[in-house]
DNA sequence: CATCTGAGTCCGGCTGTCAAACTCAGGGTA
DNA sequence: TACCCTGAGTTTGACAGCCGGACTCAGATG
């Protein structure tokens, strides 16, 4: 088959990134997974404009993938700060193929800013394509795209 | 650690999407990828803009993960087209995580749009999150992260 | 009561995106 | 030779989104 088969807006690439593919999302959801959660903390942090934080919270909250909690620290007003959700995790393996990416191919003097290790066992911690009969299977050449009639057909396009 | 320790642009998450972090970049290399390779079928299928896809090529020309390349059809004059490279292959994961976010968190009525399959064998890929001694990882909770100080000094931030 | 603080909203300027029109070169056709 | 067609862009002008900075609002403190 042929990416021409069947309309780009189909796929979940397009459906995910039509979400979430700017480049504030990837940021604000790596920071969240870091413990940076408050508004504030944000703004320092990312060098964001306030407004475009406000909007782009509010939309990984509609999706599920944030929530707002509140807290309040002892003789403080309450606040509220944003954590990942379940969703929200399931995003970190887009974070880690982006930093695997950039830690090979824009190679800063001293190699990657940032490893990622097992906790508990403390060995670096890598993505690996792999299919269920558990062959690593190199990008590129040995995946075949297979669509679904059914689901193309559901979308309404 | 903690995300605060490092500023955001020393992390390879945001020296990646600095680059390639709009929606119309993952579309084109997933096109790319697919085969869909010339200037006015990417227009044709993906909906963009004329100058912006110019634009988009021409910065992942000049990254290095697409190349442009001649090609000649019979009794035709010289076209080019668009091909990826070793290093636009390797994004492949970052658009495999994507997929599967997407698929699993945005479903549309009929289940995934597209599976991928592993070429000889048949069965479906995906991607894993795992350590060199070979445990596979959660992400969220089993995930440490370990700053490289000298990458950081490095970045010159 | 006035002040401070976190979490936003509002504003005017600038930049990027969009669709449509235009350009340019090489090859075919008359 | 002159004319037309096509792929691969570039140009244009209207519109949307991003930016930094100023402003708002509510609850706790002095």
């Amino acid at each position: 088959m042929n990416e021409v088969d069947h309309p780009s807006e189909v796929c979940s690439v397009a459906r995910t990134v039509a979400l979430f593919g700017d480049r504030w999302s990837f940021l604000i959801l790596r920071d969240i997974g870091n413990r940076v959660s408050r508004f504030d903390e944000l703004i320092g942090h990312l060098g964001i404009a306030r407004d475009v934080l406000s909007r782009r919270l509010g939309t990984l909250v509609d999706h599920g993938l944030v929530a707002k909690r509140p807290y309040r620290e002892a003789g403080r007003r309450e606040r509220v700060e944003y954590r990942l959700t379940d969703a929200g995790r399931d995003f970190v393996p887009v974070l880690v193929a982006l930093m695997s990416w950039g830690d090979e191919h824009l190679p800063g003097p001293g190699g990657a800013p940032v490893t990622l290790s097992h906790e508990g066992c403390g060995e670096p911690v890598g993505l690996e394509l792999r299919c269920a009969a558990g062959h690593v299977v190199r990008p590129g050449r040995e995946i075949r795209r297979e669509l679904n009639a059914a689901a193309v057909a559901g979308a309404g396009v």
